[in-house]
DNA sequence: GTCTATACAACGATAGAC
DNA sequence: GTCTATCGTTGTATAGAC
């Protein structure tokens, strides 16, 4: 489509007068419409368009599309503040924690987020490996070096597999019961494997 | 459409062998297509050009390329087959034979149709509405049927999403140690947590 | 003046619709 | 088969910083 008669704002060309976050702007809004509609539906014009830019924006500080991404993919979410709620307490109830956290998490969210993150993963091996390394050095890392006696990545592997088949299955595929069942019916059930997981025997 | 082609002899009674199937073969086409590349990935000229017709054969017996998605997902795998290997033995060690199962299906084909199945539900309504009657109406469905003493729905729910998080982080996000582990250290790490599910106590 | 940030235009590719 | 829309990308002119 052309370009409308009614323009929202006549964007000067040139360079801006003071400092203009443009870089800044677009790693904002990347995240947004990556997280919204993931990798491929995600266009690089919408970005430029919600950070109030030009495409060519995009080319100019990160090189493309992919490069922005990733870039994009630095800070998903803020990890201090989900470890700093999961962590403290009893090590043998920290399953029941991790459940409800994430429940709660994406209950928030809808769903729509993660449905968009697993699109990503499973399209994009960029995604994919920056998913991996995200959850294996920050989220769940974090988690098992703090309450695993041994094997850290093989428990960080089995858990992370839980929690994203629980969120699968809730919020993507949508399967009753489970989608609507609430938070203390899936933490009773769903805990106990977490927790062995984490802190029990492994073969 | 085009018949076969005008044979000399006598007239046949009958339905005439060898008639083309059109619309068989873009069914065929589709279900390799839409698994090796996924919804998006898939195109509407390469699954025609597989048939061997022509593109607007999608739109003259389909409607169109959502259309053609959703009948090619009628029949995704055999459950039959599936079930069979399953069910016999043990009611105790289904939870193993469950894993080993789905570990020897995936394994063969390296992750790639998984890894399309799950981009199709992620960015697809129609797939994942697909996949859910699939999953609790035929494959997890008959399984919690033959084993599970209540709350059928609910154990189908959280076997599924710990087989589809398993496969997931081992196949799609290819999280290490997990995705390099020998069958025996994920069914006896992964099969205690689906028997559970299946035949154990819930909330 | 030089350099950089910016917008605009247009290109080649491709996919879906008609 | 053709048409149209849209994608990511690139080239280029311009406005302002230095």
């Amino acid at each position: 489509m052309v370009a409308a008669g009614a323009q929202p704002g006549p964007r000067r060309r040139g360079r801006r007068p003071g400092g203009s976050d443009t870089r800044g702007q677009l790693l904002e809004a990347a995240r947004v419409e990556f997280a919204e509609r993931g990798y491929e539906g995600a266009t690089v014009r919408r970005i430029a368009d919600r950070a109030g830019v030009d495409a060519a924006m995009v080319n100019h500080w990160f090189g493309g599309k992919e490069a922005l991404f990733t870039a994009s993919l630095d800070i998903p979410i803020d990890p201090v503040e989900l470890l700093a709620d999961i962590l403290p307490g009893d090590p043998e109830k920290i399953g029941e924690r991790v459940v409800e956290r994430f429940l709660t998490v994406w209950d928030a969210t809808g769903g729509g987020p993660l449905a968009a993150m697993i699109q990503s993963i499973a399209s994009h091996d960029a995604a994919a490996r920056m998913m991996r390394e995200f959850i294996g050095n920050v989220l769940v890392g974090r988690i098992v070096a703090a309450v695993s006696p041994d094997q850290h990545e093989l428990r960080a592997g089995l858990c992370g597999a839980q929690v994203f088949g629980m969120g699968m299955v809730r919020y993507v595929l949508k399967f009753e019961p489970l989608a609507s069942a609430d938070h203390a019916t899936l933490v009773a059930a769903v805990a106990p494997s977490i927790q062995r997981y984490l802190t029990g025997p492994l073969p």
